[in-house]
DNA sequence: CGAGCGCTTGACCGGCGTCAACACCCGTGG
DNA sequence: CCACGGGTGTTGACGCCGGTCAAGCGCTCG
């Protein structure tokens, strides 16, 4: 078949006022005027899965807007073992950080197939002080970014490892299909939950022994939800 | 019910423009333009050991800059554990939150007596949209307090409860004299690392009996760094 | 001085980590 | 077509870290 392409793909340049997710994003409601003081480039790109957007620590040049996919942002400790602290998803924003500081805190690294596309930093500086929709949006968006770590803190690392694997099978279900949920690879998961890989894989299985979920595929990364009020007082 | 006369200490209102502390906080580079435009008046507050600022989920009339003690951020669980997600020293804002869903998402709690000026909704609103400066300020404090959050998830809630504890007397090093440190009651500790106050007792004392660190008090709340690489590599 | 609270310490136990074997899926190549 | 091998997930045996329960100590304050 065709060889592996290393790099992200470029996809064009967006025309945002088309976006088939408009209505979840930074640029929702912008108006015409708001859009005509974009004067650079907006790239669409492509990541595959377990590429890198970005680097822990790396130079900015923009902020990322998911499209679709999901991506994980993953720190280093001092002793070199990595620690997840946070799963994006489509209509989130990536690296919002990069806007005060100009470099990232965290990698990010795409989990499965994920299209996003990049705003340059000197767009959103520029529009979030001269229109104060993006400004109440940006607000928002720097809301639920912290509200979503604190999230991952207070509701999947406390407790026992059922509680935390539970946890995320509940924070992890589809939008469209809340029945459906998705979890990754055993070692992500250990890193989200601080748990190690065969303990996750023990818990799953003992959640599937007991009625509360069932696996959708041979891969284990889909589940559907049988019993979520039972998930959710483990 | 009565309502309880809640004795935080109102102690007037402040002049920002000769706040001891201006250079670290949210209104730092306001020009006299600037505070020309703040028309509600600013409250200086005091409140004591154990007191609530206030409630998780409330209503929210202002944002708070925390300009002497302590302040924890608590969350609780589904089934009714207490997670303490942040802890908030001088400088910090507390409920930045409210500013785009006036809404606090956690309750705040002085941990010891905790001076704080509490900032009118509106006088923010106000100057976010009209000042670059606290505009620019302001970004700056959502970005630390994402930093944060992240930082207490990656750093102090991973590894052994020798790493944990031994990352919080780190985290907690006071900025003046970085060889002291503040630690907190047991169980508070133990909300924050997730860890039974037990554990926390046991592992403080054997961090001391390993020379890493002594006691500067007999109440367990303050200690000083004899050996931070050590600490650090734990 | 005694009551009460918070901190420490001890003994024991259970949950999770560690190490290892095995199952399963898939791509590759004979 | 099957054999093979690597990667990932599952399961088992066992040990240790941290949780549980309980006793004891030292402060503070009435």
């Amino acid at each position: 078949m065709i060889p592996i392409k290393i790099d992200s793909a470029w996809r064009g340049t967006s025309d945002c006022r088309s976006c088939g997710i408009r209505d979840m994003v930074l640029f929702a409601d912008l108006n015409e005027q708001d859009f005509s003081q974009i004067h650079t480039p907006i790239d669409d790109l492509v990541f595959a899965p377990d590429q890198t957007l970005y680097p822990e620590g790396g130079q900015a040049l923009g902020v990322f807007t998911l499209r679709k996919g999901m991506v994980k942002l993953v720190r280093s400790t001092a002793d070199g073992r990595a620690r997840i602290v946070r799963v994006l998803r489509p209509g989130d924003v990536i690296g919002l950080e990069a806007l005060a500081t100009a470099h990232y805190d965290s990698e990010a690294v795409a989990m499965v197939e994920a299209s996003v596309c990049r705003i340059p930093l000197s767009v959103l500086h520029h529009l979030s002080a001269n229109s104060p929709r993006l400004h109440l949006r940006l607000m928002q968006k720097w809301q639920q970014a912290l509200k979503d770590a604190d999230d991952w803190l207070a509701e999947l690392n406390f407790g026992t490892a059922r509680q935390r694997v539970a946890g995320l099978a509940l924070k992890m279900r589809d939008s469209e299909t809340p029945q459906h949920t998705s979890f990754f690879a055993r070692e992500d998961m250990g890193a989200m939950l601080d748990l190690k890989l065969e303990t996750v894989s023990r818990e799953i299985s003992g959640l599937v022994r007991d009625g509360l979920i069932k696996p959708l595929d041979k891969s284990g990364r889909r589940y559907e939800i049988l019993d979520a009020s039972a998930l959710m007082s483990v």
